[in-house]
DNA sequence: CTACGTATTTGCAACCACTACATATTCGTC
DNA sequence: GACGAATATGTAGTGGTTGCAAATACGTAG
């Protein structure tokens, strides 16, 4: 999404990032419980009416700047994937880019923490992969043969899972892998 | 949990009770949230604050009376399995014996509606399995050799969405049976 | 540069789930 | 019948979230 042009819309993002900004600041000061919605604003130097104009998704959204049609772009990696890669892979790739990147460093970001350890916050996260079903599993129908439906939404369910499942992990993607690999054993699509 | 003996313990059950039924009548004639818990506390004629002492899960809690140690349960229906018996197979049948009885009974029923089709109460549903996730990775652990932990907690992870994944399924039992089947093969426990 | 229409912001009041606390009531028991 | 412990109640919050009408700021046409 890019920003829109005058000065309207620089303003606009500039209270979306101060009012982003502001709540980090005092999420990982005090942790997200020991902060209101009212002190973020005045922190931000807005109304609480503002802050929920642009975090609708409320005070766990304020952490999640950078939303992204993830479902469509899950989807189009699959489709768009190089010919010698079969849909599980492309899926594993995807998801592989989306998870925190140096196990040693990230695993100390302060943020991370916060959201790990924040059951809402964990909840919300998890929830923006599990939002992704349907289009995963519609792209899994028609990508790969299979008899039933059924099958192939169970995969995407346990697919969608495996983000929040290896989050927890010292090296995340080495137990993405992992998970893959059963699934893949499991199911057999190949096709 | 047995009924406590004496006027009191009657006492505390028929209030129990009371709350639960008032809230089902509520949530069943104007769905869940167009019902306040003040409402539900004046038509079980208590306080909010006993409801609340009675229901410290708040208002989705109401609708889930019998509350169950499901971990322990789930543990020991591993443990103690008849002899020609696999974890996994074990822990299906657990699993089968708490889903919805009857598929065309229960689609209709309007207390199973509710819950599916209420957000908040489909988590709740759902939570209460996925929080066996700890008990359940135990046990997977003590009874199958398997050379690193982590595919065993991503096994268990996913074993307990399966519940939630089958129950919008018109035939729960034999989605489930596929989710197994896919979940043996791929992590070929067999001990 | 000015005035007007529209998008955005603001403060206010309200709703509701949930909690702390002090007070009252009830049950079991002596 | 009286006393102590368990339970219930009402009140008064806190805090997230929303609706609304008034105020303000921006873009633009004149």
């Amino acid at each position: 999404m890019v920003t829109e042009a005058g000065l309207r819309g620089r303003k606009k993002e500039r209270t979306r990032q101060s009012l982003h900004d502001a709540a980090l600041r005092l999420f990982l000061e005090r942790g997200f419980d020991r902060v209101t919605v009212a002190e973020i604003a005045e922190e931000a130097e807005a109304a609480v009416t503002t802050l929920f104009k642009y975090f609708p998704g409320g005070k766990v959204a304020l952490v999640f700047s950078h939303e992204e049609d993830r479902a469509a772009a899950l989807a189009d990696a699959v489709r768009n994937r190089s010919a010698d890669t079969d849909p599980l892979t492309a899926i594993e790739d995807f998801i592989g880019t989306r998870l925190p990147f140096d196990p040693h460093m990230d695993a100390a970001s302060p943020l991370l923490r916060l959201i790990f350890e924040t059951p809402e916050l964990r909840a919300y996260a998890r929830q923006k992969w599990t939002d992704c079903e349907d289009a995963l599993m519609a792209v899994l129908v028609e990508q790969c043969g299979y008899p039933d439906d059924a099958p192939l939404r169970a995969l995407a369910r346990l697919i969608l899972q495996s983000p929040d499942i290896v989050a927890r992990h010292s090296t995340p993607r080495a137990a993405l892998a992992m998970i893959f690999a059963n699934l893949r054993r499991g199911w057999q699509l190949d096709t």
